[in-house]
DNA sequence: GGAATTCATTTTGAATTCAAAATTCAAAAG
DNA sequence: CTTTTGAATTTTGAATTCAAAATGAATTCC
């Protein structure tokens, strides 16, 4: 991380103090103060949380300042609409192009989980490196510049802890077993359905 | 567009100087002089570009500069893949909860082409239009932040323009009827369908 | 003649300054 | 006692300044 531009680290850390919560939603970001608090000045930490801003992170009122945004259940229901079409779309183009290796890293990801589903703080940790592989997987650089869609995993509602191992783990198989088998339009349903199922069940309508 | 804040407005002069043309890609934007020429200071033309940056019109390569971003193939390639699923869940949306008086605006896009196609700069403008408001009208207040996925249309290659009248018009009214019987998955599938082929057309693999 | 090196110039990244708008708080009016 | 007004303070928006890195050109070296 010290290698990295300031503003990028500097993003790293503001992120991680928002999703911790250690900035809680609602709360107001005041520039001069903040920036103090980080050893920095305005300008770059402007730049952060102005791309925090698109991340739907941070949300800025014009005149009045930058708040931690607190998202309504409209709107994290939105995020799962999105992320349901849009991963499905990474499933199915992960499973046209995953090479033997990928696809043994997405197996290894629930390896650890087969026998012993107790630590849901790993397994949830799992989740999200399951998803970002996919969509690493999927070749395409324009899903992988969607942040905005990954950000709502992070937050209190994991996603991976919506749901038991229990329920998602036979889901996250099946899934993977669709890309081994190269079969696309599969591998795309049973992602969308994987995801409609989670968001169904943080938002019963 | 006199009463937006200062950022607001360079916004809309700098994104609509690129999508003209008047910037070129690849072409280096020397901040300082940029913003001499706009009558502004870095600033608040940093936020602009930075804003730009995520929408795929602009690239800034670190401590080297800003540049118009020059889109390769498979970049557009990539954005048409998300645009097909998304515009799809669009329109998915749009045909599960459109007012009648918003079916009425849809048709309303492409009545002026039923008899005459011979005005192409208004069917691309008609198009765009058409697909801006099966957007707005899914209620997906996500979708309608993704403005990344929207620029292609504006570039030189125009959606609107890349298939003729003849081919798209029909599609068009497709999926109005679709919306209009509240046939959610049948909307979604012809959305996808149609942004498909004309992905297709623009990269024959 | 061409590659490498040094130095001046330009440009970016970050901090600071300044002006205008928003907020706060106290005093006055109803 | 509540509401309104207005001045002091804070905070944002924008411009400017400063330092460090990158660029480019001239000169030296091979």
């Amino acid at each position: 991380m010290e290698h990295l531009e300031l503003v990028d680290r500097l993003y790293l850390t503001v992120k991680r103090m928002i999703l911790d919560q250690e900035l809680v939603p609602g709360q107001k970001l005041v520039q001069e103060k903040l920036a103090a608090e980080l050893g920095v000045s305005r300008s770059p930490l402007l730049k952060v949380l102005q791309r925090l801003e698109t991340e739907l992170l941070v949300e800025s009122i014009p005149r009045r300042g930058m708040y931690v945004k607190q998202l309504a259940a409209t709107e994290i229901r939105d995020v799962f609409q999105c992320r349901a079409v849009i991963e499905g779309l990474s499933a199915r183009l992960a499973a046209e192009r995953a090479t033997p290796e990928e696809i043994s890293a997405l197996r290894d990801c629930f390896a650890p989980f087969v026998n012993d589903n107790s630590d849901l703080e790993a397994y949830a940790r799992a989740d999200r490196q399951f998803h970002q592989l996919i969509m690493k997987y999927s070749g395409n650089a324009v899903i992988n510049r969607l942040e905005l869609l990954t950000n709502i995993h992070l937050t209190a509602f994991q996603a991976g802890l919506l749901r038991t191992p229990k329920d998602t783990l036979p889901e996250h198989r099946s899934i993977i077993e669709a890309i081994a088998a190269g079969d696309g339009p599969m591998a795309e349903r049973r992602m969308r359905g994987h995801i409609e199922a989670s968001g169904r069940l943080l938002l019963p309508d």
